[in-house]
DNA sequence: AAAGTTCTTCCACTGAACGGAAGGGGTGGG
DNA sequence: CCCACCCCTTCCGTTCAGTGGAAGAACTTT
C-alpha cells in the first residue's frame, strides 16, 4: 500500500481529475488520505519543482512542468502529431465530431477530438475514459485487443443506456464482424442520440488506435463514413510507419 | 540540494526534454545523478504508478497518467481551450505560423502554435521556451511584466542572429512603444527569413498571454495582421471573461 | 469576541529510503 | 565456447530523511 514517499506524492497529483482542477492544501490532503502536515511538505516540493502551481486563490493547481512533461509523452508526440492533419480532414469533410483513442487497461482512452459546432451529445473529452463495450472506438480496440483483456472486459458488461450490449455473447459476435468487415458501430449505447462508426489504426501489423466518428444518425451515410474513415486511417498508419521515432 | 525522495523522484521527469523523449534505466540514472540502484527503484514506483511507461525496447518514457495530468493543467484547460477556435480563424484567414505563448519566469513558453504548410523558419514548438527579447510574443509579455523581471531580463540580452535587439536602451524603447501602440514586431531577431507581429491578451487588465504570428515580411501587410491579431485577442479575452473558470 | 476555518512551523522518534555489492541475462568478439 | 562488457534486478544492514502530533498564526464566519 501507499507507503513510500514518492507514491504519496504522486497519490497528490493524482488528487486532481476532470471535476478538481483546483484543490486547496486540506483538499489534497484528505483526498490523498494524508495528514495535513505531511501533504504540507510534499506540497511544497511539487509545488517548489513546478509540478504545482498556486492560484491566485492560494488553490494548487496542476503546473506547467508537468504539462510540458505530458507533451512529451509518446501518445502526443508520435500518435496524435500524425494524425492531427488526418483529423482535420476528416472534420472538414463530414463535420462530425472526430476521435481518436487509445486502450488503456480495459477502457478507451481519448486522446483527440475534434468537436462539430451543431453536435450530437457527446461524453468524452481528451484525456478522458469510457467502457470499451459501449463506444465505437471501443469495440475495435477490443476486437483486436488481447484475448486475456477481451476476456476480462467480456464479464463486466456494465449497462449505460438501455441500448448498451451487455449480453457477452452477442458483444463476441460484433467483435468478430469488426474483425472481418473492418468497422465497429454502436447507436444510442453510450448516451442516447448518438450513434458512431470507428475503424482501426495501424502501425504495421499492430492495430494501435481507433479513430471514430458520432453522428445523430447513422442508416443513410455508414458507407461513405467508413470510407472516409479508412482513408484518414490509412494516412495515419503511413506516417507513423515514416516517423521512425517510438510512439506506441 | 536534491536530497529529498520527492526531488529525486521529480528529477528522473525532468530528465525527459525534447531530445530525450525515451531514456534506459542507466541513462535516468546518470541524468538524474542517481546511483542504479536507488534510479532502478524510484521509476519502478514512477512506472507503477503510470507516472513512466515501457517502451518494447525496454526504455522509459513519459506515461500517460501524466499525460492526462497535463491536460488538467489551467494553461492547456483555459487559455488554450478559450483560444483555439480564434486561432483557427486567424489561421484561416492569414496562413501564417500563429503563436499563443506565456510567459515563464523569464522566457517565453509556448502554449499552442499553429503551423502553415509553406512556413518561414520557425523554431518554436508547444511547450518549448524562448528568450523573450528575440520574439514578437516574448516582447509583448516583456513590455507587460513585472518591472523586476523586465530588468533581470535587460541585463542578459543574448545575441541569437545580427539582428537580435542586445541594447537594453534599445530594447526598452520598444518596450515602450508596445505599450503605446499595441503590439510588437521583430525582424529576423529570432531566426534569418522569419519576421513576427506580437499583441496581448489580457483578462480583465492583466495580460496573461501574447499571440503572435510568424512571416517572412511585415512590410506590406502589417496594418492588416494587426488588426487581425486584435480582433482574435480580443475574442479571446470575452471568451475567458466568460468562464469564471481557473487558468492563470 | 468566540469558534470555526485553513495554513504553517517545530522537533524528537523511527522505519523507510539508501546504495554498495553481488547476482542474472543478453550481446559481441576473440 | 568462453570471457568481457553492459544493463538490469535484488538483497540487506545502516542511518538519516520523512513523519505527524501539536501548537500557533492568519483569516472567516457566527
Amino acid at each position: 500500500m501507499g507507503a513510500t514517499v514518492t507514491s504519496r506524492a504522486l497519490d497528490i497529483l493524482g488528487a486532481f481529475d476532470g471535476e478538481h482542477r483546483s484543490l486547496s492544501l486540506t483538499d489534497l490532503a484528505r483526498r490523498a488520505g494524508l495528514p495535513l502536515a505531511t501533504a504540507h511538505r510534499l506540497v511544497g516540493e511539487l509545488h517548489r519543482w513546478g509540478a504545482l502551481a498556486r492560484e491566485p486563490t492560494g488553490e494548487y493547481v496542476i503546473g506547467r512542468r508537468i504539462w510540458q512533461l505530458g507533451l512529451l509523452a509518446p501518445v502526443q508526440s508520435g500518435l496524435r502529431q500524425a494524425a492531427s492533419p488526418f483529423l482535420h480532414d476528416l472534420y472538414g469533410t463530414t463535420l462530425a465530431t472526430v476521435h481518436l483513442a487509445v486502450r488503456d487497461g480495459l477502457e478507451v482512452l481519448y486522446v483527440e477530438r475534434l468537436a462539430g459546432h451543431v453536435s450530437v451529445p457527446v461524453v468524452s473529452r481528451v484525456g478522458s475514459r469510457l467502457p470499451m463495450h459501449a463506444t465505437g472506438v471501443g469495440k475495435v480496440l477490443l476486437a483486436y485487443a488481447p484475448e486475456e483483456v477481451r476476456l476480462e472486459v467480456l464479464a463486466n458488461l456494465t449497462r449505460v443506456t438501455a441500448y448498451t450490449v451487455t449480453q457477452p455473447a452477442r458483444l463476441l459476435e460484433q467483435l468478430r464482424r469488426v474483425r472481418a468487415e473492418g468497422y465497429a458501430t454502436t447507436g444510442e449505447e453510450m448516451s442516447l442520440g448518438a450513434c458512431s462508426v470507428a475503424v482501426p489504426v495501424r502501425n504495421g501489423d499492430v492495430v494501435v488506435a481507433a479513430l471514430g466518428m458520432v453522428v445523430p444518425d447513422l442508416r443513410r451515410q455508414l458507407p461513405r463514413l467508413v470510407s472516409a474513415l479508412q482513408v484518414a486511417a490509412h494516412g495515419i498508419s503511413r506516417t507513423l510507419a515514416g516517423t521512425s521515432v517510438q510512439w506506441k
